[in-house]
DNA sequence: ATAGACCCTGGACCATGGTCCAGAGTCAAG
DNA sequence: CTTGACTCTGGACCATGGTCCAGGGTCTAT
């Protein structure tokens, strides 16, 4: 596939795709003759993977890790599974974060717009919880 | 309090208090004769969650918008309501996206490292699913 | 064999979300 | 009444994650 087939299969740009693999993120495919890029189709499960854990929060670097790990590239075993683990747990604690943004959202709509003295749904208190101690 | 304050009671740069301000993500706080800034406490709260909340990824810009839900400013309730709810929307895909990357952690954790022919713990497949006609 | 769509490299530029001065004033402790 | 820590404004600068050329080659259809 050319640069341009795997990038609109992924939804993204030609550019983003170059600059991935500038940054390691895929790795640089086989070039035709004429020097264009040749892509295994994939390379597509890998940019869309990239784009939505973007669209998720997470950084190209946090990407990459997560991409070390689906390649298994941590070490030993146990290094692994201990690359693993620390990464559940981070994704543990921004699940519940969300949940507790959600729940707040939730009463502002089930409370809030009957106009009554308006009950106790703050949206800001919902993230209030420090993670001291868990992670890190 | 001074921005000093606020700004470690936060844990964030006096820089970026000022910045948010900037950016009207908190409101410009009364000033003393000296010119400092004097800063009500409530700010704090607001300023951690603007903290968390972009350590969930979330950009400033929709943290605005979250924090105009907070303070109602959705013109009518029924305003109100509708945006609340499409943010509630997006939350749980986000939500079920993670949910979806730890489940492949887990297996990752759970059935690789036993050195086995490895079963399926694709990473990569657990942000496959594209959210095409829910959202938008 | 030529147009139009695509690809190459390299570098300029952009938005976001800040940080880091400089130069000047403020404030509390000793 | 001076020293050191803090604050002010304004502007330069930074990292991240790209986009957008320019100048040139490639490919395919007509």
């Amino acid at each position: 596939m050319k640069i341009g087939e795997v990038a609109k299969a992924a939804e993204i740009g030609v550019d983003a795709v170059r600059f991935y693999e500038r940054e390691g993120l895929i790795e640089a495919p086989a070039r035709r003759p004429s020097g264009y890029r040749d892509y295994p189709p994939e390379v597509v499960v890998r940019l869309r993977f990239i784009r939505r854990a973007k669209e998720l929060g997470f950084s190209l670097r946090e990407i990459a890790e997560l991409l070390r790990l689906e390649a298994r590239e941590g070490t030993t075993p146990a290094e692994l599974r201990r690359c693993a683990e620390t990464k559940i747990e981070a994704l543990e604690e921004r699940i519940k974060a969300l949940q507790r943004m959600r729940r707040a959202l939730r009463r502002l709509v089930a409370e809030c717009p009957g106009q009554g003295p308006l009950r106790d749904c703050s949206i800001l208190r919902s993230l209030a919880a420090e993670e001291k101690g868990t992670t890190r």
